[in-house]
DNA sequence: GCAATTCTGGACTGATCAGTCAATAATTAT
DNA sequence: ATAATTATTGACTGATCAGTCCAGAATTGC
C-alpha cells in the first residue's frame, strides 16, 4: 500500500511490489489475483485507515479541532515517513481518471464518504445542516489543496499556515 | 500537449502521441528529442498559455473577479473540450513527484508563480502585502483543490459553489 | 512417519515500451 | 534539370512490463 501511495500505479512495477513485500511471483498472484486487484484493496485500506484516524481523533477533540487535526496530519516529517506522500485517493483521482474510471471513481467515492464526515463534525459543531453541506464541500476543496500542496517539496510551515488560513476564515463565517 | 494533459506522463505512449500528431516515430525523434523532453515543452507551454488567460482576465475584469473567473475556467463541459482535465502543473506534481523530481519541480515552481499572481490580485484589490501573501497561499490551496475536484465526476454546480463558497469566506476576512 | 495438500519462487511468455537507424521522399540550392 | 540537403517513415532493437506455470519446498492431515 505504501509503495502504491507513494509512487501511483503505474510506476510501482510487480518486481518493485514483490521487493517490497519480500514474496515470489507465484505467491503474489496466488495472493492478490493481481496488480489491479491490490491496488484496489489498497484503496479500500487507506480509506479503512484513513477513517479510523478520523475517528481517533474525532473522540479525542471538538469537532472544529479534529477537523483541524485531520488536515495538519501526516504532515510531518518524522512520523511513519508519510510526509510527502499526499492522499491516496486524490492521487489515484489524477493519475487515473480517463485511464481506469474504475479505481478513479472508487477513489473518489470515498473522498465524498470523507467530506459527509467534515460535514458531520460542523453539524456536531453547531452548524446548521444546510452550512454543513456547504462547508463540507469547502473543506474538501482544502483537504485536496493540502494533499496536493503536501507533495510538493514546500515547508511545514508553509502547509499549516494555508489551513490556518482556511480555517480562520470559516470561523469567522456565520454557522 | 492536450494527450499529455488528460492521460498524464506514463499513460500517454510515444504510439498515442504520434496517433495524436500524425507523425512518424524518425520526426518525433528528430523534432523532439525525447519523450521526457517533449513532455517538459507542454508543460511549459501549459504555463506560458494559463499565464496569458490571466492576463487576459486581469485586463477585462477587476482583481477580485479575475480570481474568481480563473478558479471557474475551463469548468464548463462545451469549451474546447478541456473539462476534467483539470490543471497540467497540479497533475504532474501528483503524478511525478518521486518519480521524476525534476519534471515534479518545474510543474510545482509554475505553482508558484501562479500564486504570485494571485498575490499581485490581491494587491491590486487593497490587500496589504502581508495579508495579500498570507492569502495568495490560501488561493493557491483552493486553486488545486478545484482542479483535484474537477478531475472527479462532480457536477459544475458543485465545483462552483464550493468557489464561491471559498471566495466569500475570503471577501468577509480583513483587508 | 508418510502422503496429500498447499504454498512459494523464478524461469518463461507474449505484449508493449521508448528509442535507433537506414532507406526513401520531399524540399532547397545551384 | 540536377545535385545537395533536409525531413519523414516504419522496421528493428533491447529492455521491461504484467501475467502464467510448474517444479520443489513447506505444511497439513492422518
Amino acid at each position: 500500500m505504501k509503495l502504491f501511495w507513494r509512487n501511483g500505479y503505474q510506476a510501482s512495477s510487480l518486481s518493485d511490489l514483490l521487493d517490497e513485500m519480500k514474496i515470489g511471483r507465484g505467491s503474489f498472484y496466488a495472493a492478490f489475483g493481481d496488480k489491479r486487484h491490490l491496488y484496489l484493496e489498497c484503496l479500500n485500506l487507506f480509506a479503512e485507515r484513513t477513517s479510523a484516524i478520523v475517528q481517533k481523533i474525532r473522540d479525542k477533540h471538538p469537532p472544529m479541532d479534529a477537523i483541524r487535526y485531520f488536515l495538519q496530519h501526516s504532515l510531518n516529517h518524522g512520523e511513519g515517513s508519510k510526509a510527502g506522500f499526499g492522499c491516496m485517493a486524490v492521487n489515484t483521482v489524477i493519475e487515473l481518471a480517463g485511464i481506469d474510471d474504475e479505481l478513479a471513481l472508487a477513489a473518489s467515492s470515498w473522498l465524498s464518504k470523507l467530506q459527509t464526515l467534515f460535514e458531520e463534525c460542523l453539524c456536531e459543531a453547531g452548524y446548521s445542516p444546510a452550512r454543513a453541506a456547504e462547508y463540507g464541500a469547502y473543506l474538501m476543496l482544502v483537504n485536496e489543496g493540502v494533499r496536493v500542496a503536501s507533495r510538493r517539496k514546500l515547508t511545514r510551515r508553509q502547509s499549516l499556515e494555508a489551513i490556518d488560513t482556511a480555517l480562520r476564515l470559516l470561523k469567522a463565517a456565520p454557522r
